[in-house]
DNA sequence: GCGTTATAGTTTCAAATGAAACCACTTGCA
DNA sequence: TGCAAGTGGTTTCATTTGAAACTATAACGC
């Protein structure tokens, strides 16, 4: 038996390695969504998630923002600023705490979002159409108990 | 009724938005398989991409290992880059076509690819012991749905 | 109060990434 | 032949990303 005989490596499988499906189609179904509104508004997926999250939780600080996207200070940090910049989001510094900033979407910030949202939601409906309901529910299940601790 | 009254602007909710979901999962499921094994063999995602699917499929040439992985060409030459450097990856021009590299993992490659390959298991392993026989059934079929066109 | 430790947020620097240009070779076709 | 078009692969350049250092403010212990 040679060094590189195959079945004594027992090599991986990708294509049916469960993480590495989970990227490719995590990557395949971002995309598709982003290339939607990227070009047209300008507008990455990390800040689109500060906007979407700001939409919910007005007056949320950037930690708070960090935490509810599951993102890291600094990438929150960094869409802030550009959102700012962009007149898409205002920040003012709490009132008891000067570290923190306080958040909201200003009128640009909500006429982009009333425009993105229902076009994501549009997309993750398309992509739901491939299952049948009982595969939604399954789907739905299995990924609150894969995601839990 | 103002300008940012919520229900007028149907805010998404990130936390039952597939897309999002899948991408959180996604990133916490390989970040953490890639934290056993980054640091200890200086190895990268895409790098350990490229070694399994060598693994499996001697004497495929770059595009091949492109297409196997779901990566880009560019990605594949930096990967191979590292590897051949390091001495993990053998890189040879094809006899007939003089553009093709013929590559194929070294016995070096082979004892990273071993120790590698059933630690990736495990982590799957783990993260499939949260779900039972059926909802595993469920998951594969969803995902294939999911996945396909 | 006052030094120590912790927290919010930004900046810096190095590494990862992607798009497009590029080089080398091969193929197709007059 | 020989030249236009295509393919495999790398390089370049600009952008993105992450980790760690840094600034400013707040909380804690005494």
């Amino acid at each position: 038996m040679t060094a590189s005989h195959k079945s004594a490596h027992a090599p991986l499988e990708l294509e049916s390695f469960l993480p590495y499906r989970l990227s490719i189609l995590s990557n395949t179904v971002s995309q598709a969504i982003a290339d939607d509104y990227q070009q047209r508004y300008h507008l990455s997926v990390t800040e689109w998630r500060v906007m979407a999250v700001l939409a919910r939780f007005e007056g949320l600080s950037a930690r708070e923002v960090a935490e509810r996207t599951a993102m890291d200070k600094v990438a929150v940090s960094r869409a802030l600023a550009r959102l700012v910049e962009a007149g898409r989001v205002s920040r003012c510094t709490h009132d008891a705490d000067k570290r923190r900033s306080v958040l909201a979407l200003t009128a640009e910030g909500w006429a982009i979002h009333d425009v993105v949202a229902p076009l994501a939601r549009s997309h993750e409906s398309r992509l739901l159409e491939k299952l049948d309901t009982e595969e939604r529910h399954w789907l739905d299940r299995i990924l609150r108990k894969l995601a839990s601790g």
